[in-house]
RNA sequence: CGGGGUGUAGCUCAGUAUGGUUAGAGUACUUGGUUUGGGACCAAGGGGCCGAAGGUUCGAGUCCUUUCACCCCGACCA
């Protein structure tokens, strides 16, 4: 893409009511923009890192057996009423009337769509396991929306319903989606850690959430660093120890509590955490409430056992700038970075510097390189401000050392800016982005 | 949903206690010139139903009423 075609407004000032570091960096990268309380635009830059987010898990998904979906964002009020939660889910569902007064919810979750999908549909249990999952608008009516894309009421969510014959099986399940959780994680650059948690609104028994951490996670987690035990703080302490904790008086806690949890007696640590997946093991409350049943190897009729697995697709856009940011803006890790490389001309009216940054764009292009050539006309500072903002992991700088036949690949995370010969630039960025 | 706050240029904000020329600054934008390796400088421009609706007044950005939106603290939550 050339800088001069593309709609990337990026701006000088954040917004006054961003106070975290992805709110900030994403609004005035020119990723996002505000449509209203907790409602975002995502611009060209945007939709392409969440495009990125989303394949990776769709990736992850279908390579461990699980079938693609798409349900349909408004559902018929019924629905949420024949399991209860039209009562329990409260003011978060969204309602709104057609225009015969049908009732309807803007969905914020889908246990009950994708149990009336199977039900009837799958019959028997030669049809299962099945995992089906969709990655689709939710809206939620937060009471109070909040910190960008971290906290948003409409948001895209990855949700994932699981349907077996036995327990058994359906913990089975539930590990293999830890493991692919922890690949598709693994494979978008972010420090996180699995912990135990509460199954909150969504119900169920075993739950373990996934927190990317970052000192403005909103969860405090429980880790211990010698083995893999790890826990939300939620599920340990109640509200009042919560408080107790941050006053930092939690050292009798930590002897009458939290000592007694990791096996292995290492020292425990707390630290914040960002939500971004969360699996549940929900057993049968769902597949009873609404009578989805198969046949056994009895011809004995029995409520499906299911697990559900979700991942915050936009909101790991966030985290991602949460854990990976500095003062100048942000820094994309390599699966997440909306181009590889940045192409700056320092000078466009020089013909050389020109010619020799066109010819890199039309190779590194032909080689599916994704690359943006900056061939605007702004002065060199303001353009490495802007490649700094939007967090190129890679910046070749072609500039007044192309007459000594030099040219630059800053370094968006090590900040180094070395010097290459001009006729081996392009071996040496190849190179860096194997 | 409780408590507090803010709506004035694309963005960040003055101006409102005490009503009174043509509503301001910075930044962004346009044009010209000078610059040219870290968000340049000079000059000249364009851009506002002062959130909306009523009201008081000779006169309202400013006072009164209503309403909408947004933000912050809490409670709640992927």
């Amino acid at each position: 893409m050339r800088r001069s075609r593309a709609f990337i407004p990026t701006i000088k000032e954040a917004p006054s009511d961003a106070t975290l570091a992805s709110h900030k960096f994403l609004i005035r990268g020119g990723f996002i923009n505000t449509q209203g309380a907790g409602l975002y635009n995502f611009m060209p830059l945007g939709k392409i890192v969440l495009e990125k987010i989303r394949a990776i898990v769709k990736e992850e998904l279908d390579a461990a057996g699980c079938n693609e979906v798409q349900l349909s964002f408004v559902t018929p009020i019924g629905l949420w009423e024949r399991s209860g939660r039209s009562e329990t889910m409260g003011k978060e569902m969204l309602r709104i009337k057609d225009r015969h007064e049908n009732e309807f919810v803007l969905s914020p979750t889908n246990e009950e769509a994708m149990v009336e999908l199977v039900k009837n549909r799958v019959t028997s249990y030669k049809d299962l396991p099945i995992n089906l999952y969709q990655i689709n608008t939710k809206f939620r009516d937060e009471a109070r929306p909040r910190y960008g894309l971290l906290r948003g009421r409409e948001f895209l969510m990855k949700d994932g319903y699981s349907f077996h014959s036995s327990q058994e099986d359906m913990i089975r399940e539930f590990d293999l989606m830890e493991a692919t959780y922890k690949k598709i994680f693994t494979r978008l650059g972010l420090d996180f850690r699995v912990v135990a948690a509460d199954s909150g609104a969504i119900g169920g028994e075993g739950s373990k959430e996934f927190h990317v951490l970052a000192n403005s996670g909103e969860d405090t987690l429980v880790i211990c660093e010698a083995c893999d035990y790890g826990a939300n703080i939620e599920t340990i302490f109640d509200n009042e120890e919560v408080d107790a904790l941050n006053e930092k008086s939690y050292e009798e806690l930590k002897e009458s509590k939290i000592s007694k949890l990791c096996a292995c007696g290492a020292e425990l640590h707390f630290k914040k955490g960002i939500e971004v997946g969360h699996i549940f093991q929900l057993g049968t409350k769902y597949s009873s409430a609404l009578e989805a049943h198969f046949s056994d190897e009895n011809g004995r009729a029995k409520p499906f056992e299911m697990a559900t697995f979700g991942i915050g697709v936009s909101r790991l856009i966030a985290a991602v700038i949460e854990q990976n940011h500095d003062e100048n803006g942000c820094i994309w890790t390599k699966e997440t970075a909306p181009y590889m490389v940045n192409i700056l001309v320092s000078n466009v009216k020089d013909e050389a510097q020109s010619a020799l940054a066109e010819e890199l764009y039309e190779r590194l292009k032909a080689l599916h390189v994704e690359v943006m050539l900056d061939d605007t006309k702004e002065r060199f500072g303001f353009k490495m401000k802007d490649a700094e903002l939007i967090g190129f992991p890679y910046t070749i700088i072609i500039g007044k050392e192309l007459q000594n036949g030099l040219v630059q690949i800053y370094d968006r995370k090590t900040k180094e800016n070395s010097s290459i010969n001009r006729d081996e630039i392009y071996e040496k960025i190849v190179e860096l982005l194997k």
